[in-house]
DNA sequence: CGCTTTTGACCCGCGC
DNA sequence: GCGCGGGTCAAAAGCG
């Protein structure tokens, strides 16, 4: 029963002054449509101070997120510093140790990286001298691998020390649990060959290869983060030996159009994994090309932290909590 | 038709 | 030497 069909008011005025039933009905109803008035009126009102009123709370959280954001980016700058000296300091003792670029890995040392495709079957199995990357210093660590580079700190001989000689770079991607793709948009074009479950994480690992040039070395494992699994973990062995490709493809190849999860990478704008050294002649090509680029990287970082909060269930959740609690208080009471 | 993805098999390093 | 596990190969299937 609607509220306002109870109320005492509109009850009195059915007995007054009313000669025939027909009349009682009619003024019983225009009484009722001028009482809803009155309620939804009251309503709209409600709403559109909650609309003004979240407005301001979404303006007031937009402000927040840039100033976060703007934070976020300093610090980014200072870590990525810091790298780059740990980085130097490492080149000095290793040349000083005589140089470890020389020496093999322990793992079975693929020449794939120099050879392309017809032929790495013949010549996998014999150690390659100097992959091209390998005339790089060998701790090119990026800023997004320092958890690994401090791991290498730590763990002398392990796995990560041997990702690191080789120019390992870690990135973590927030993406939905239920999209099984593994796809990590970098802004290269890579080309799955395998897939394995490895022993501690469930979630399969996937491996890439760059696509784009035949004989780019760079891969990349991708799997999902053991702890988070919204998280996909990225690792880029190797750096690229070729410019990054074009955000779309204007009369390419077939295959190069196609919407397959990893062809859809290479169409995203973000940007790309790469090295310091590189990173840093990338950015300074774009500035040369299209402008500041932190506008550019803030405005991604801003669309990407958006969408991850769009997709993130409890953050739904805690906001319509928050909504519905706020609009609960601030309806009218009704009797 | 050309490319990518899938997936089982295989290779190889490492620990015991 | 053997088994385990990570990484890779390559044939088949899928896709536009």
């Amino acid at each position: 029963m609607d509220p306002w069909i109870a109320q005492p008011s509109l009850s009195l005025d059915l007995k007054v002054g009313l000669p025939t039933p027909a009349k009682v009905v009619l003024v019983e109803e225009t009484n009722n449509f001028l009482a809803v008035s009155r309620t939804k009126d009251r309503e709209v009102e409600a709403l559109e101070a909650e609309l003004r009123r979240v407005g301001d709370e979404n303006k007031r959280l937009s402000e927040m997120l840039r100033a976060l954001l703007a934070n976020y980016t300093e610090l980014q700058g200072q870590v990525n510093d810091m790298v780059v000296v740990a980085a130097a300091a490492n080149r000095q003792s290793s040349t000083s140790e005589g140089g470890s670029a020389a020496s093999p890995s322990r793992k079975r040392i693929r020449s794939d990286s120099l050879d392309t495709a017809p032929h790495h079957q013949q010549n996998t199995r014999k150690p390659s001298p100097s992959p091209p990357f390998a005339a790089h210093d060998q701790m090119e660590c990026t800023s997004a691998a320092a958890t690994a580079a401090a791991a290498f700190h730590h763990e002398p001989g392990s796995r990560v020390r041997e990702e690191c000689k080789s120019k390992v770079s870690r990135r973590y991607v927030h993406a939905d649990p239920s999209d099984l793709s593994l796809a990590v948009k970098d802004g290269y074009q890579w080309r799955k060959y395998g897939q394995k479950v490895t022993k501690d994480n469930p979630c399969p690992r996937a491996y890439f290869r760059c696509s784009f040039a035949p004989s780019c070395p760079v891969k990349k494992k991708v799997q999902r983060s053991a702890d988070d699994r919204t998280i996909l973990v990225a690792t880029y062995e190797g750096d690229h030996n070729h410019a990054q490709p074009p955000r779309h493809n204007g009369g390419g190849s077939k295959a190069a159009t196609r919407s397959t999860p990893a062809a859809t990478e290479a169409a995203r704008p973000a940007p790309p994994p790469l090295p310091l050294q590189h990173q840093h002649q990338h950015q300074q090509k774009q500035e040369a090309a299209t402008g500041p680029s932190s506008e550019v990287a803030r405005k991604n970082l801003a669309e990407h932290m958006a969408v991850t909060l769009t997709r993130d269930p409890g953050f739904k959740a805690a906001l319509v909590s928050a909504l519905s609690g706020r609009i609960l208080d601030l309806s009218p009471p009704r009797d």
